[in-house]
DNA sequence: CAAAGAAATTAGCCACAACTAACATTACTG
DNA sequence: CAGTAATGTTAGTTGTGGCTAATTTCTTTG
């Protein structure tokens, strides 16, 4: 009797568990825990309905939760939600580099098949893309065995003027955002010299290093754009 | 107050009503109805699940149903139905095709897929694949608005001896006689002649046409391998 | 053609995962 | 630091879609 080696049933998420891990590993990724509120906004749902199963989720052994404080992911749960965020992303990029999807359209597709593919499938279209490390957005793509890179990336709109960056990251699935972005070349990889700030919450100048075009981005906007800093 | 004309507002079918009208699809594709019992069995359910559901798809106009008899699928049910099979089949083509999988495999995939994937997937893998019109056990696909080619096939076990074939469909999803299948040769496209067949639901043994090899194939087998006539 | 057997249905139950309404706790603010 | 606003939880309901047990209907056969 002595080595039973934790045998893992593997009891099947339901897809519900499934987003909701993902949720509370995007709320907890920097540090912090996720509230109900939080993920009942992120999911759509009512908060009771998230209460309860964060509840659940608790007793599942996924996630450790302080009442009325919030959760955060137990080892166990971190590694489910990560490996539904490497099929995701892995999708993403799947759709994009072999349906001809555009980056702006990707992520609700992606939302649905994601609980569909067998690994199988995922593995399959990770080896065809070339066991690709980014998605179309930048976001690094999980290992199959749950590792993620986690490189410090510095909002476009808190980084000091006169930095060369590199656009690494563009962090919003909202497609009228995706579309302005492609469409003024503001892309993972893109190089870039901060020319200019406004004071008091304005508009940030950027130059784009290959052309050198300039380029005006608000606030809002260059929170979501990650970059990496020392690249001249 | 004209024309309303007919606003179908989609309610989406769930998952499971889209297997319901499969099997039923399948089950009364020729001419007769489907039972309780069959779909029970297909769908791998217990028969009150099932006589349950067919009331509920009869409520929504999706099948006629006599009770204690059987149902069929209305148009607006076989128009459901044909989508369905539609995405499954272009769904086993396409893993084949481009992700590496043998037909024995696919259809398993492909069940769980064919509910997530959104049209527009399904609509850029047939248009990748150059619009097929079968998938890959020769199984006619729909088209998008939902005909079905209805070709007359006789299974090899019922063609009289001497009679020349081009082996059109395999009609089992069992993996294992899909292998046997493949490693013999015997898949859609094949021309071959009935050489002889043993009396008493003895085995038929074909000549595969190109090559002249024999090949014997039992009584069971050869009702799955479904063969169009004159093929001189 | 009556009785046994097979198939279908009804009745009643359960799990999942959502919801609203009511209550509890925590956080913010005058 | 009391009181309100915000957030969280509990209680109770709903819909979907399974299940078993009991009953009904159809079919088959002695």
């Amino acid at each position: 009797m002595t080595a039973k080696r934790a045998r893992q049933p593997k009891p099947v998420l339901s897809r519900s568990v499934e987003d909701y891990l993902k949720a509370v590993y995007h709320l907890s990724r920097h540090g912090g825990v996720a509230t109900t509120k939080d993920v009942a906004v992120r999911l759509a749902l009512a908060a009771p309905s998230v209460s309860t199963m964060l509840k659940r989720l608790t007793a599942m052994g996924l996630v450790k939760r302080v009442p009325y404080q919030g959760a955060q992911l137990t080892r166990e749960g971190r590694h489910a939600a990560l490996k539904m965020i490497r099929r995701h992303r892995i999708l993403e990029l799947y759709l994009t580099r072999h349906l001809g999807f555009d980056w702006d359209t990707v992520h609700a597709e992606a939302e649905r098949l994601e609980h569909a593919a067998s690994d199988l499938v995922i593995e399959r279209m990770a080896a065809t893309l070339g066991n690709p490390q980014y998605d179309p957005h930048g976001d690094p793509i999980p290992t199959a065995d749950g590792d993620i890179e986690d490189t410090e990336l510095v909002p476009l709109a808190t980084a000091p003027v006169g930095a060369d960056l590199e656009l690494r990251q563009v962090d919003t699935q909202d497609p009228a955002r995706l579309r302005f972005f492609a469409g003024h070349g503001l892309v993972p990889g893109l190089q870039l010299t901060v020319a200019d700030r406004q004071p008091f919450g304005g508009p940030t100048t950027v130059l784009l290093r290959p052309t050198g075009a300039r380029q005006v981005v608000g606030t809002e906007l260059a929170q979501v754009l990650l970059c990496r800093t020392g690249t001249a």
